[in-house]
DNA sequence: CGCTTTGTTCAAGATTTTTTGAACAAAGTA
DNA sequence: TACTTTGTTCAAAAAATCTTGAACAAAGCG
């Protein structure tokens, strides 16, 4: 049978440690969509290939198979994992008479996009509010009357845009929670917003 | 005078090419906040800190000022502002009686979101509209039925977000662009939407 | 023209980020 | 306890990205 190898590894949890298992061809080119994807949000290849594999996979998958199927460094799967873990990106499923940790991916896109915009955006926003009180004490130093003014005027500026960015992460967030949203709905499985 | 030299940068269009000039301190904290804006957002230090450099100076100033403060190459300052003109967060300003290019920023938080929306992330939504439909034929050649009905799940799910982070584009322009968003309107020459 | 001023290009060097893999920890098993 | 399986850590190697500066264009000027 063509694909053999990859098939077993789908469709059964495999007890084995046999062959290094190649993709599919519309593995690969899917998966490579998520590497480019995780590029854009500044997230290494290794980041977008563990979630493109899981993407693709209709089983939850172990750290091994996902590190054997990827060709990558188990050190990489291990801090990969950490991160997509923590984004919410990935979540751990235990699986039964299994020791080994099993993971599903995140298919909710409102639950990927608040993950990261906690953990990647918000931080940089919220240490900006520190940073414009610092850069606003310098200016106060600053001797000549009439640069410390435009100084003052441009820091207000800064300050309007970031009060603006705050205000529109909740509408972003609104916007992709709305089912209204949604049109044509998968049919079984993966139904999630 | 305290700070003269960085005083008489910043208020005239210094046809000398006298010293190094250095940033005040709230320049240069000012200047790290846009690098980190930068780095936020996939730029380099070098975009970071150029538009930094415009966004404090009170002046438009031109490509040696630029590469004179900062202290940066003439590659750098060239390939910065190529990028940033392209992005319309900087405009070339004619001044009169001189030849040099001139430089300003864009002020509009709206306009420099839509000039990074159009350059940076577009380009990378509309190409996945053609490698979806790849993948879709890829999948087609997958044997094994059960496989190819959860592939074909798994890529219309990916459509689906494809499909709402486009109709989010325009929800996220029209929140920056309503006047009602902004509170307390900078009291001079830059009140920007 | 020949000279200067202004800016661009791009290969090579510098820096930063990512990946690797060997050593280590943790926990189950016998 | 000794041994195996599963996963993590982290220093060093590899790869990707950014910066530099010298060579090159383009255009004004005398």
């Amino acid at each position: 049978m063509l694909f053999s190898d990859r098939v077993c590894m789908n469709s059964t949890p495999q007890v084995s440690d046999s062959k290094p298992l190649a993709l599919a061809p519309w593995e690969t080119s899917m998966i490579e969509m998520f590497v480019r994807a995780a590029n854009l949000v500044g997230l290494p290849r290794s980041i977008g290939e563990i979630y493109g594999l899981l993407f693709c996979a209709s089983q939850p998958m172990t750290f091994d198979a996902l590190q054997k199927r990827l060709g990558i460094s188990r050190g990489s799967v291990s801090q990969g994992l950490k991160v997509l873990r923590q984004l919410g990106a990935v979540q751990l499923q235990y699986v039964a008479g299994d020791r080994k940790d099993h993971y599903v991916p995140e298919l909710s896109m409102k639950r990927l996009v608040r993950g990261f915009i906690r953990d990647q955006f918000n931080p940089h926003i919220e240490s900006g509010e520190s940073r414009m009180a610092q850069v606003r004490e310098l200016i106060d130093s600053e001797s000549d009357a009439a640069i410390r003014e435009h100084a003052m005027q441009r820091l207000s500026t800064l300050s309007n845009w970031q009060k603006r960015i705050r205000r529109l992460l909740p509408v972003v967030m609104a916007a992709l929670g709305g089912a209204k949203f949604l049109e044509d709905i998968p049919s079984n499985d993966d139904v999630v917003i």
